[in-house]
DNA sequence: GGTGTTGAAGCACGTTCGTGCTAAAAACTA
DNA sequence: TAGTTTTTAGCACGAACGTGCTTCAACACC
C-alpha cells in the first residue's frame, strides 16, 4: 500500500497556507501556485487533495466558519454559565465579542481570511452556500447573547431581532475598521466601543 | 487640430465602466480590457486617457469618495439647518446616514466600489492614500453629526469620539450587510436598526 | 522480495493580464 | 486642400492563471 500520510492533517496544512495568503497578499493572490509553494508542496500535490481551485477555496471558508464558530460557542457557554447581570457575565460578554476582533495574531488572520471571502460570495456563487451558513451560524450567537441581555424578558419579538442584527452590524463594522484602519480602531477603541453598545441595550429597551 | 473630445467627461464615462464592472464583477474583474469593453471604446483608447490600470484604480476610488462625501455634505447641511430635536431633524438625520446605505441602484453601485476598494486598500499600497482620505472625510462628517446629536452639549471629549466610532462601525456594518445578505438586511431592517441606534444615543450620555 | 496503489512532481495548453509600441482615423487650422 | 495633433485601434511580448494528463518515487502487503 502507499506512503501513509494523514490526509485530513495535510488538507489543513494547504488550509492554512491558504490563510497566511490571503492575510497578507489577499484572496486573488490565492492561485493554486502561490498556495502550494506556500504550503511548501508542488502544485500537482495539492491538487491530490483538492480536486479544483474551488474546492479548496471553499473548504477554506469553511475551515475559517468552523474556527469562528467554535470560539464563539465557547466562549457563548461562558456567558451563558454566569449568573446574569454579574460583572463575571459583563467581561465574559466583552469576550465573546471580542472573539469578531483582530485583537491577537491568530484573530487577526481569521477575521481577514472571513472578511475576504463573504465579500467574495457575493461574486463568487460556489462562495454562496459557506457564506449563508456563516451568517446563520454567527446570526445565531449573537441573537442568543440578545435574549440573554434583555432586560425587558419576554420583549417584543421585534425589538429582539433588530438588536441582534444591530450588535451583528456593530461587530461586522468593528471588524472591518480594525482590519482596514488598525492606527485608528485600536484595541481600546474597540473596547470602549463595545461597553458604549452594551450600555445602550440596558437603556433602551427597558425606556421603551 | 485633432478631434475635439471633453477629456473630462471621457475619463468619467471609463470611470462609471469601471463602477459597473466592480458592482456586478468584482474589483477584480475590472481589468483594462474588461473596462475598455464596457465602455465601448478600445484598450489603447482607455490607456490614453490613464497611464496605468494602477492610476485609472486610483482615479476610480478618488471618484467614488468624492460621490459619497458630496451626498453626505449636501446631506449634511440639512441636517443642520433643521432646529435640534424636531422630527424633521429625525429625518434629516435618517437621510444622511440612509446615504451609506445601498437603498437605490446608484447608491448601491457606490457601495459595492467602495467597500471593493477599501478592502483592495489592505493589500495594493497604490490606494492607501485614498482609504485613508475616505475614512478621514466620513469620520469628520459622523463626528460633526454626533456632536449635533449629542444632548450633553459639552460632554467629555472621549465620549463623542467613541460615539463617533460606534455609530460609523455601525453604518459600515449595516452597509455591508445590505450588501452581502439583502434577504436578511432589508431596507426596513436596516431603518429600525437606525433608529434604534438614534434612540441609543439619546439615551446613554445623559444617563451617565 | 516483488508489486501495485498512492503521494508528489511537473509538463503543456489555452486564457487572461498589463504594458510598450506602432499605425490608422478623425477633425480643426492654415 | 494640405498639414498637424489628438484620439482610436491593435499587435506583441512576458508573466501568471487553472487544469488535464503523464511520470516518478515510496511504501505496505502478499
Amino acid at each position: 500500500m502507499p506512503k501513509i500520510v494523514d490526509a485530513e492533517a495535510r488538507r489543513l496544512d494547504v488550509v492554512h497556507a491558504v490563510f497566511r495568503i490571503i492575510a497578507s497578499d489577499g484572496l486573488e493572490r490565492a492561485s493554486l501556485r502561490e498556495v502550494a509553494d506556500e504550503a511548501g508542496l508542488a502544485v500537482g500535490s495539492v491538487r491530490h487533495y483538492f480536486a479544483s481551485s474551488d474546492e479548496l477555496l471553499v473548504f477554506s471558508f469553511g475551515a475559517v466558519i468552523d474556527r469562528i464558530a467554535g470560539r464563539l460557542e465557547s466562549a457563548m457557554t461562558v456567558v451563558e454559565e454566569e449568573s446574569p447581570g454579574s460583572p463575571e457575565q459583563q467581561a465574559a460578554v466583552l469576550n465573546l465579542l471580542g472573539q469578531f476582533l483582530p485583537l491577537d495574531e491568530e484573530l487577526a488572520v481569521d477575521a481577514c481570511v472571513w472578511m475576504a471571502f463573504r465579500h467574495a460570495a457575493r461574486i463568487k456563487p460556489v462562495l454562496a452556500a459557506e457564506a449563508e451558513r456563516s451568517h446563520r451560524t454567527v446570526a445565531a450567537v449573537v441573537g442568543r447573547l440578545i435574549m440573554l441581555l434583555s432586560p425587558g424578558g419576554a420583549d417584543a419579538q421585534q425589538t429582539l431581532v433588530t438588536e441582534a442584527e444591530r450588535l451583528l452590524a456593530t461587530m461586522d463594522g468593528l471588524c472591518m475598521h480594525a482590519l482596514l484602519q488598525p492606527e485608528w480602531m485600536t484595541a481600546e477603541m474597540c473596547s470602549d466601543v463595545l461597553t458604549a453598545h452594551l450600555r445602550s441595550l440596558d437603556g433602551v429597551p427597558a425606556a421603551r
